[in-house]
RNA sequence: GCUCUGGUAGCAUAGUGGUUAUUGCACGUCAUUGGUAUGCGGGUUUGCUACAAUGAUGACGAGGUCGCGAGUUCAAAUCCCGCCCAGAGCUCCA
């Protein structure tokens, strides 16, 4: 069923005039919006007076049965565009609609009509409410009109629809299942990070696991950094005023940034980015055409101000660390360093399995005043970014307005291993803070030329990057990734001798190996192994006293006997491989 | 910030006005045990096979001003108000 998106939009899409029937039926002073159908199910946009609760929702799913029982046919009719006012014209949403169609050039509208209920709407729809057979509205929030914030606020239906009861359970259990790996449910389960309270909303506490985690992720770019000739630097948390005005964060950002900390007699501002200092480093010698591109990383620890009802988890945080880096180069290289870019991109993701992602590029709203910089630089440079990604063949497609207000950028979006779509890293082109902070270097020719900045974070933050790959890897991580890699599990105390020589023997090795030394029961332990996802669990008994070998467990429950020397060399085998 | 739903021990839960707040896991002590999680069934033997459900040896112990603060009441985890926090969604974004 879910096969046929065609089908199912139009199933989905017919539900929804299902809702609205039902709901202008149970509330008559309704005023429906908009009801599309969704990757998953429909929503319904409307404006009433009451605001809408759990109990309402029971009561209208039960009055969409009784709709459905009806076994109405779904009728197609276009009117003229005076018709169709005059049937809407209580309906100030509707209205906004028809005179949107008209601007379009359109000359009827199309409705359609089920028993006594209408409603605008170009179709297409299934041919009878009949085929619906289950149905289960989900959640209600509120949605503004148009998706503006500006515009009035709606409440929103969310709902989804099958053919049989028994196709809607297997939904609602599918969905129980990719609950289960969520970066909040994980986080707790596998003591990988918490969020406290007394600490504030928005500001982790990595926990040994997820620090190691993080440690891992951070470990694997500075390695692939070094590769392509990065420098690393280490700057403050915050810096004053005066360099923020420099380079126009208070002019542009400031409703992202907290308010200044008053030390002395100056006003200091937590970083909400890390370019001003890393641009003050670059200003600190005269530089060479020789010298560049100079590639600055660091790990860069920002504070923004997220609005309360953003925050979730790791994957949306108010204190985060981006593996950030600027690269600093002639305007001659950009093409070349961005090319760089996106091969670090590509090689790291391949390494996490996250081989599908494709690009968003953020291009100026010609009808904004909110940026910086000459209009022509901001051409060169979106060019620039686009001929890069044909020239590497990434999938890509163009967001006007998503720019940032120094430069036009490139998003990475991610698809996990459940399908799911997540925005991590970002590049951006900078011609603007260059010129802001003065920036030069001396060229072949002996002139002053001013350099340009390439802004990106493979990751984007290491929170977020860390949510998803807890999400995409649901816990599982590969070996080189796993905060413990190896459980040692004697089955009694009287094999506690030998678990300890092969504990020396795996630290000895850098393997991130615990014994359990707890009095239980071989299957407690063995459960409690399988429980935090340690790749793998070691039993050690009589046999491989005797033997020098170990009984080797995965964490899906295969078993081998290997030598004790032989596991060693397949386990560094596998952290180096990656796999 | 807005909408809805929530907040009971470290985690997960029961409890809608009436003694000392329920249960499981986790934690501690002791005991028991030990070969690949547990339960039940089957045969045959000490290792298999089939089915089913789910985080599991026993006893004892410890753990809670029921998110916080006012209010209603003889009596509040329970009803009312305010605030804080979380989740989902809108908006925004690394």
């Amino acid at each position: 069923m879910e096969k046929n998106e065609e089908y199912m939009e139009k199933f989905w899409h017919t539900t929804a005039h299902v809702f609205a029937n039902a709901l202008t039926e149970t509330f008559p002073t309704t005023k429906l919006a908009i009801g599309p159908a969704i990757e998953h199910g429909f929503y319904y946009d409307f404006d009433l007076d009451k605001n809408l609760d759990a109990k309402d929702l029971k009561v209208l799913e039960e009055k969409m049965r009784e709709v459905l029982k009806r076994k109405e046919s779904m009728i197609q009719k276009s009117v003229s565009v005076s018709e169709a006012l005059e049937l809407f014209k209580n309906n100030p949403y509707k209205t906004e609609l028809i005179n949107d169609l008209v601007e379009e050039g359109e000359k009827t509208i199309s409705t359609y009509t089920n028993g006594k209920f209408i409603d605008m709407c170009k179709g297409p729809h299934l041919e009878s409410t009949k085929e619906i057979g289950a149905i289960k509205l989900l959640k209600i929030s509120a949605a503004y009109w148009k998706g503006n914030e500006k515009n009035k606020q709606l409440q929103r239906v969310y709902g989804i629809s099958f053919k049989t009861q028994k196709e809607l359970e297997e939904w609602i259990e599918l969905r129980k299942k990719a609950e289960e790996n969520s970066n909040i449910k994980l986080g707790k389960e596998l003591d990988l990070y918490m969020i406290n309270d007394m600490v504030g909303r928005g500001l982790p506490i990595w926990c040994p696991n997820g620090a190691m985690l993080r440690m891992q992720l951070q470990d694997l770019l500075v390695k692939e950094q070094l590769k392509q000739e990065y420098s690393f630097i280490i700057t403050p948390h915050i810096g004053r005023t005066e360099l923020f005005k420099t380079s126009g964060h208070l002019a542009n950002y400031k409703e992202m940034m907290y308010a200044p900390i008053q030390i002395d007699e100056d006003e200091y501002y937590l970083k909400p980015m890390n370019c001003p200092f890393h641009i003050t480093y670059y200003a600190k010698d005269p530089r060479s055409y020789r010298d560049l591109p100079l590639r600055l990383s660091e790990m860069g620890t920002v504070y923004r101000y997220e609005k309360s009802g953003e925050l979730s988890g790791l994957l949306r945080v108010r204190g985060f660390t981006q593996d950030d880096a600027h690269i600093f180069c002639t305007p001659e290289q950009v093409k070349e360093e961005f090319k760089k870019v996106f091969d670090l991109v590509t090689k790291i993701m391949g390494i996490l399995k996250l081989k599908d992602f494709r690009v968003r590029v953020g291009t100026r709203d010609p009808n904004s005043s909110k940026y910086v910089g000459e209009e022509k630089m901001w051409e060169k440079a979106t060019q620039e970014i686009i001929e890069v990604l044909k020239e590497k063949g990434i999938n890509f497609v163009v967001n006007p307005g998503d720019a940032a207000f120094y430069g036009p950028k490139a998003d990475i979006i991610v698809k996990d291993a459940l399908g799911r779509e997540w925005q991590t890293g970002t590049i951006q082109l900078d011609y603007n803070l260059p010129e802001r902070f003065n920036l030069e270097y001396a060229g072949s020719d002996g002139q002053k030329h001013r350099p340009v900045m390439i802004h990106r974070a493979p990751f984007g933050s290491f929170e977020r990057f860390t949510g998803i790959i807890i999400e995409h890897f649901g816990g599982n991580f590969p070996l080189w990734l796993s905060p413990e890699q190896v459980r040692i599990i004697p089955i009694s105390e009287k094999f506690m001798e030998y678990a300890k020589q092969v504990k020396t023997k795996l630290l000895e090795a850098e393997i991130r190996v615990k014994l359990d030394e707890r009095n239980e029961t071989l299957g407690y332990k063995i459960r409690d192994a399988q429980k935090n996802k340690t790749p793998y669990a070691l039993i050690i008994g009589a046999k491989e006293v005797e033997n020098k070998t170990i009984s080797l467990r995965d964490r899906k429950g295969k078993q081998e006997t290997i030598g004790l020397e032989e596991f060693l060399d397949k386990i560094v085998k596998e952290i180096k491989e990656k796999n």
